[in-house]
DNA sequence: ATTTCATAGTTGGTGTAACAACTATTCATG
DNA sequence: CATGAATAGTTGTTACACCAACTATGAAAT
């Protein structure tokens, strides 16, 4: 029997995860912030002055990514760059005032979204869909090796 | 208490996506095909004919992107697009020679894949599962309104 | 110390997403 | 049937995601 798109279930967890980037996206959006900037900003804030390589690792980027992410973020004044002492070839980056302040505004939205994204779920519900989700990414992993 | 990055279920939502997304790109990468230009075949496979819009709306997609992906398969010469003689604004896709035969190697991947996906997952568990993807997707979803 | 390997970051290219502004056609209404 | 609204598609722009190829720096090994 023929699967149509809509029994997979790889296809219902992307579609949700546009709808929670569309609905973020509109949050930020008068902050001149883009949601994976946002989570640059998030590590930022709780630490500064991460290099890029140690940013890629935590959200699990390429290094790429990361990297144009922060140039871009350097561009809007939020942070600047500045090589590493210890070691030349890492950039850590750091917050400027504007950057710092943004946090008192941004870190509070981003609690209030995920209240949204949670509502009417019971803890216990929301715990067994997470080791689902753990049972689904481990179930691709494996190619990786 | 503030929330670390990993306590947004969002995210874990989000980096499950791109481990899935990696996954069968890597599978689909043999035929020349994207993750998301095969789901547009997926839908003629089953129905050949559909109009851009028709897909647009079946994949949830905006149709900026149906059109540019629409494009790149008929330049991969998967596809072919004529005008609907009914309705001239309309572009309807149809399936090429090669396009046909494509879909009798690339569906049973697409099956395997989602075999794959939900190994060691009970039918039970998966339901509830996507029930508590809707009630996230719900959750969200009351901002477009 | 020199060669080699590994690591941090950048650049270029392709493939999604989403939005705004545009053309072309069709429909609805007076 | 003429005008305006709605609809189907296209083009341009921004932001990710990932890969390959590149530079620069640091570490290891003989």
């Amino acid at each position: 029997m023929r699967l149509t798109l809509q029994d997979y279930i790889s296809i219902k967890i992307h579609q949700t995860d546009l709808h929670l980037t569309g609905y973020i996206k509109g949050k930020l959006e008068e902050f001149n912030l883009a949601p994976e900037q946002n989570l640059i900003m998030m590590l930022l804030w709780e630490k500064d002055g991460l290099t890029q390589n140690q940013i890629s690792q935590k959200l699990q980027k390429d290094k790429t990514n990361i990297a144009r992410m922060a140039s871009n973020l350097e561009g809007k004044g939020f942070i600047y760059r500045s090589h590493c002492d210890n070691d030349r070839r890492a950039i850590r980056l750091y917050l400027t005032p504007n950057g710092k302040a943004l946090g008192d505004k941004v870190i509070p939205i981003a609690e209030e979204f995920n209240d949204v994204v949670v509502k009417g779920i019971t803890v216990k519900e929301l715990v067994q869909f997470e080791k689902t989700l753990i049972k689904i990414s481990k179930n691709v992993d494996c190619l990786l090796k």
